[in-house]
DNA sequence: ATTACCGAATGATATTTATCATATTGGATT
DNA sequence: AATCCAATATGATAAATATCATTCGGTAAT
């Protein structure tokens, strides 16, 4: 064979991964629509897909930071362990996003965990070389700047909105996100516990339990254990509004 | 006079400024420390500075974004007003910090407004000159980068801290947050309201109030109207940890 | 001087949420 | 099949917080 198509490089460097997807994946994610197809080459050349399955770590808080992540496939939850043990969750992560969120660039470690709580692929990069892309690429610079921006910018303004809300207005807040940000449907798998759900919110398992349970009597949803239903959008729309 | 300074060029561009002291207003930024003398001598040309009275609006949410934004002196709040018209306060800048917070790279538009506290002292320069700036030079674009990161994150942790206390935790929370990390003394006069203290922790003016109250009756601080001095230090900490 | 208003303060009461107890279910393990 | 364990579920009660009412003091506006 005479051609030697970028494929088969990549398989020479990468001997562990029978393909390198990152046109396709990459060009799907803003963040690196600028990269040159050179530097594409480079990329497959020396990034890492992982597998993890649901419930898998991914991150542990406290980890050193050597690579760059992203998310390829799946979700993820980043959440962290208070001073009294309990965990408390920050945010979730779709495909495109950065699992290295806010600290990469501010610390040494990461503050954080993050957990696949669904069957996850992530593309590694070692963190230098992405520092290095930046140091010598600036528009590559400005973009990462602006997606990590983007990206912080919806925590703080997710958790202010969930701040100022009571119990049933955090409950219909977080079925409206799963159902409109995540799955773009009105019945899906709730991809985390009751649990994680009240970890997520800050209120109680027991009051999560009881108010989904409540949503279900008043046949605002349908519930069969973890499958979701939205029966009724506006009146779930309007509980998250106002209560 | 032969000897034209770097002073003097200044006060030719900017006639309406009787001084620029970038020189040390930057170097005191870790921010700005990897920038050379002729982009420093630029940076006076381009960048006005303006002063705001305590209350005055900075930003207003909604203001299309211009400028890059610091805070020379004073401190500032970040504010967004809920749905139900309800002010939330979001965090506090002090010098050195970015009024510009995280919305600058990835928003046409604040999505919160800044109001002085304090008198405050402001560096604008304009955005596309910094976006230029960092897509000239990466160190710089780096830099920011990591300013911005360790912001962000510092939003979201605080967060996260304070949703993980009740009412006794937060206020303990927020007494120590002046007396260490703005003020660096014991005793501080409150720059804000106790309505302002229940929108920054979620909680309302009357349980703040009450609350102050009682660490006063219990000797743990003492007040005088906004004066606040701190007696009990220990167990004003033991309060933020252990509720 | 008078009025009006806002921040601070406090108490009484109502509402919301947490805690505790107890079942039930389903999956995993032995 | 028997056992264990975690998640789900529900009710009763306790605790935390919000709401409402009222007062006081300062200060800005008329």
């Amino acid at each position: 064979m005479v051609f030697l198509g970028s494929k088969m490089i990549e398989q020479a460097m990468n001997p562990d991964k029978t393909n390198c997807s990152c046109e396709n994946c990459l060009l799907k994610s803003l963040f690196f629509t600028h990269i040159s197809i050179d530097a594409l080459t480079d990329i497959c050349e020396i990034k890492q897909e992982r597998e993890y399955n649901k419930g898998d770590i991914i991150i542990s808080e406290g980890d050193k930071i050597k690579d760059f992540i992203y998310l390829k496939e799946g979700l993820v939850k980043l959440s962290k362990k208070s001073a009294d043990g309990k965990d408390q969750i920050i945010s979730f992560s779709k495909p495109f996003d950065f699992v290295s969120l806010l600290s990469i660039f501010s610390s040494e470690e990461y503050k954080y965990s993050v957990t696949a709580i669904e069957d996850s692929v992530t593309c590694n990069i070692a963190l230098d070389i992405v520092k290095n892309m930046a140091q010598n690429n600036a528009m590559f610079a400005m973009n990462l700047m602006t997606r990590v921006s983007e990206a912080t910018d919806h925590i703080v303004l997710d958790n202010l909105e969930i701040k100022r809300k009571h119990l049933r207005g955090r409950i219909a807040h977080i079925l409206l996100y799963f159902s409109d940000h995540i799955y773009g449907r009105n019945e899906f798998e709730l991809p985390i516990s009751r649990r994680e759900i009240a970890e997520y919110i800050g209120m109680t398992t027991e009051n999560v339990i009881r108010t989904l349970s409540e949503f279900r009597k008043d046949k605002i949803i349908k519930i069969y254990g973890k499958d979701i239903e939205i029966v009724d959008l506006k009146r779930l729309k309007t509980i998250r509004e106002h209560g």
